[in-house]
RNA sequence: UCCGGGUUGGGGUAGUGGUUAUCCUUCAGCCUUGUGGAGGCUGAGACGCGGGUUCGAUUCUCGCACCCGGACCCA
C-alpha cells in the first residue's frame, strides 16, 4: 500500500459526481457573462514567483529543477500565468478579454480546514477595463455563482474595500507610518482584543491618539466621513470610485451581497483598487471562501502595456465547506437510468437494447462479470438503476423483454421490435 | 516551523504486558443462471512505521509518518 501524498485528496465517483455538478454550477454562470474557458500550464518558471517577492517564496512552492536545468515551479496561482498571456498577445486580443479557467493549484502549505497543498480554483478575470462596470460584473458573476449552487444572502457575505483608502487615510497623518504594518494591524483586528490592535497601530508609527481614532475611523466605515477625514484627491477618488462600483453592483442584483467593510484589508500585494473578500456569514468557516479585486499594475510589471485587470477565484474547498454548511451541496449519489439484465445466451439482442438506450444519452450499464439473474438484481439496485430491462432467454424464446421499475418493483412484458421502439426514455409507465 | 487531540480489518468499534484480538457494518461467493432492498451459510480483511524497556509490546516509552483542529503564513 502506497500513502496518499498529504495535502492531496482522491475523489471517489460519489464526491467527485458532486463538485462536477458544483463546477458544471460555477462554468455555467461564468459562460453566461461571456467568459471564455482557458486551460494553463501545471509547471512555470519559478522565476514568475521569485523575482517578485523574493527567494522565500520557494518554501511555500513545490519548485525543483527539471533535466534541462530550468527553475520550475507547480503553478500556485493563475494570475501571473494569465497575466502572461495577455502580454504574449496583447496586440491581438480584443479588449476586454474576459476568461476563465478551473484546475488545480499547489502550494506547500500547512493543512488544514479548507486548505490542502493541491487545491482547485475557478479563475475569473477581465482585462483591459478600468470601469466600474468590470469590477461589478466580476461581483455579479460571483454572486450568480453562489446562488446558483443554491446559496442565498443569508449564508455568505462580499466584505468590499478599496486598497487606496486605507493607505490614503494613513498617509494623512504627520507621523512616519509604516503603512504595510498598519495595514496588516487593520487585518488582524478581528482576532486582536482593542488594546492590542492599538498597540500594534502605535507600532506602525501613529501616536495613541492618533491609532484610536484611525481604528474608530476604519471601523465605522462611513465612506462620506472618510472622504472629509482625509481631504485628499487620493481618498477621494478611492471612495467615489468604491462608490461606483456598488453602484454598478447594484444595477446587476449583487449589490445586496456586498457591505463596506474597511478592514478587509488583508492580501496580495498587487492589487491596486476595489479589493473584495467573501465570507461565510455564519462564521463557521472560519477562512474567507475567496478574495478577489482590481490589479491595475499587473500587466504592465509583466512587460505589456499598461492594462487595467479584475478578477476573481473562489476555491472550491471553502466554497464546498460552505455549501455543506448551508445544505446545499450536490448529492453525492450515483444514478443510473437503465440495467440491462442478460440472462442466458442473449448477448447479441441485450447489447442491441444496451445500445439503443446509449444513443439516446442515457446512463445504460449491462452485465460485464458473467453474474447470476440474482447477483445481477444486486447490482442494479446497488448502482440506483432506476430501469432494468431484462433480457433473457425466456423473453426472447417468446420475442418479449421484461421492463421492470425499480422503485415499485413492478414488472411487464413487452415485445422485442417495441423496444425501446421511437421512445427517448421508455419506462415501464409506458407500457402497462 | 509551532501548539492541542488522534491512529485497532474498507468504514465504525471493544479490549489486553502472554494461547485463535471483540462486535457491527462492508466486500466477495454460495443457498439462488428467472427476480433486488430480507434471511442463512462460507470466506476476505486490522493493532500506522521504526527504535527502546521486557522472557514476551497492539498495550509502557521515545522518535517519525499520517489524520483532525488551531497558530504563523496566505503571493
Amino acid at each position: 500500500m502506497y500513502d496518499r501524498i498529504k495535502g492531496f485528496r482522491d475523489f471517489y465517483p460519489e464526491e467527485m459526481a458532486a463538485r462536477r455538478e458544483a463546477i458544471d454550477t460555477l462554468e455555467d454562470a461564468a459562460r453566461r457573462y461571456g467568459f471564455r474557458e482557458i486551460d494553463t500550464p501545471a509547471l512555470e518558471r519559478a522565476e514568475m514567483w521569485t523575482d517578485k517577492s523574493g527567494d522565500d517564496i520557494v518554501e511555500e512552492l513545490y519548485a525543483f529543477e527539471d533535466q534541462g536545468g530550468r527553475h520550475v515551479t507547480l503553478t500556485p496561482e493563475l494570475t501571473p500565468t494569465v497575466a502572461r498571456m495577455v502580454v504574449a498577445k496583447q496586440q491581438e486580443l480584443s479588449k476586454p478579454i474576459k476568461w476563465f479557467s478551473t484546475r488545480p493549484f499547489w502550494r506547500y502549505e500547512q493543512v488544514q480546514q479548507g486548505r490542502q497543498r493541491e487545491f482547485y480554483q475557478t479563475n475569473v478575470d477581465i482585462f483591459g477595463s478600468s470601469e466600474p462596470s468590470a469590477d461589478a460584473e466580476i461581483l455579479a458573476w460571483a454572486a450568480d455563482a453562489l446562488t446558483s449552487l443554491g446559496l442565498t444572502g443569508e449564508h455568505f457575505e462580499f466584505r468590499i474595500s478599496h486598497r487606496d483608502i486605507l493607505g490614503g487615510v494613513l498617509e494623512t497623518y504627520d507621523t512616519d507610518v509604516d503603512t504595510d504594518d498598519a495595514i496588516r494591524a487593520v487585518d488582524k483586528s478581528d482576532k486582536l482584543s482593542m488594546a492590542e490592535y492599538h498597540d500594534l497601530l502605535v507600532e506602525a508609527g501613529l501616536d495613541y491618539d492618533q491609532a484610536e481614532e484611525f481604528a474608530d475611523l476604519v471601523a465605522g466605515g462611513d465612506l462620506e466621513e472618510i472622504k472629509t477625514f482625509a481631504g485628499t484627491e487620493r481618498v477621494t477618488d478611492a471612495v467615489e470610485n468604491l462608490q461606483h462600483v456598488l453602484a454598478a453592483a447594484e444595477d446587476f442584483g449583487a449589490r445586496e451581497y456586498c457591505t463596506v467593510s474597511l478592514e478587509t484589508a488583508r492580501g496580495l500585494d498587487y492589487y491596486t483598487g476595489v479589493v473584495f473578500e467573501c465570507f461565510d456569514s455564519t462564521g463557521e468557516v472560519s477562512r474567507s471562501i475567496f478574495g478577489g479585486g482590481r490589479y491595475d499594475d499587473l500587466i504592465e510589471s509583466f512587460g505589456g502595456q499598461p492594462t487595467p485587470a479584475v478578477g476573481v477565484a473562489p476555491g472550491h474547498a471553502t466554497l464546498s465547506l460552505l455549501c455543506q454548511r448551508a445544505g446545499v451541496w450536490p448529492e453525492e449519489e450515483l444514478t443510473t437510468d437503465y440495467y440491462v439484465l442478460r440472462i442466458g445466451e442473449t448477448r447479441s439482442e441485450a447489447a442491441r437494447v444496451t445500445q439503443a438506450l446509449r444513443e439516446r444519452g442515457h446512463i445504460v450499464e449491462t452485465d460485464v462479470a458473467g453474474r447470476s439473474f440474482g447477483a445481477q438484481l444486486d447490482y442494479a439496485d446497488s448502482i440506483n438503476a432506476e430501469t432494468v430491462v431484462i433480457v433473457g432467454e425466456q423473453d426472447l424464446a417468446n420475442d418479449e423483454l421484461t421492463i421492470k421499475d425499480m422503485e415499485s418493483g413492478d414488472q411487464t412484458q413487452v415485445p422485442v421490435e417495441d423496444f425501446p421502439g421511437d421512445r427517448d426514455r421508455p419506462t415501464f409507465d409506458d407500457f402497462v
